[in-house]
DNA sequence: GTTTATGCAAATTCTTTGCAATACT
DNA sequence: AGTATTGCAAAGAATTTGCATAAAC
């Protein structure tokens, strides 16, 4: 299944890219107006994860933000999403953090993702 | 509000107690059996969070799963939760990892809360 | 022209809440 | 007795899905 350019893809994407933050399912909508309809942002996201063009994070409010991989490690076919995230509690913002983090696992396990999210205050709120 | 001894907690807890691994609510509900409502659970659940005697672990599926705080450090009055839980996207099973991790925040930045899960293949299904 | 993606509504899943009845202390 | 807790039903979020239409290739 070949994907194809489209309209809601290009406003998803760039929205994503002026943002200097991982954005909620609730940013986008308000970000690119009433007009553009839930479901297809919840797709079209959806689908930016399977290909690994964006990455999830999903916040201990339950909710899910989506981010650019941009710092991410690209090398390979493999996409490598080895840092953590940052949620302000306070402003809501969500961001990466540069730290690699290399958790030890018990033999015979193997990791497939990791979601790593600090709640805190940042700089500004606090 | 002075915390009262139920069935329910009591059940919950030892539902808790037995289990090798973080339970979701699904998990409890049918390990408890039908007759314990939903809503009850969410609420021990959450009461016990509060408390500190469970921590909450949410999942990259969207569902939270919770824990005994056992090997936590309950030193002091503040509990810390700073493991990682490892979630078998086979079957199911969450655990607490031992490794402790040590983030580097910006500075300004307070930690609140901590959630880090690795999913991937256990064991015994990988 | 064929097939992927959208738009809308409806369905699901997960969680919380209001309130009267119940059970602790 | 007084109030925290339960049980039930209903409300509320968040996310997904079915299907006809529209858009991309």
């Amino acid at each position: 299944m070949r994907r194809r350019k489209t309209q809601s893809k290009t406003e998803i994407l760039n929205a994503l890219k002026t943002a200097k933050s991982a954005l909620s399912h609730e940013m986008l909508q308000s970000e690119l107006g009433e007009s553009m309809d839930r479901a297809t942002i919840y797709r079209v996201l959806n689908r930016f994860c399977e290909d690994g063009q964006v990455h999830k994070i999903v916040g201990d409010d339950g909710k899910q933000y989506f981010a650019l991989c941009l710092n991410c490690d690209t090398a390979g076919e493999e996409h490598n999403h080895n840092h953590f995230h940052f949620r302000c509690i306070e402003c809501g913002k969500v961001e990466c953090l540069q730290d690699e983090i290399d958790i030890q696992l018990p033999k015979g396990y193997r990791a497939e993702r990791l979601n790593g999210l600090i709640s805190g205050l940042c700089d500004n709120c606090s």
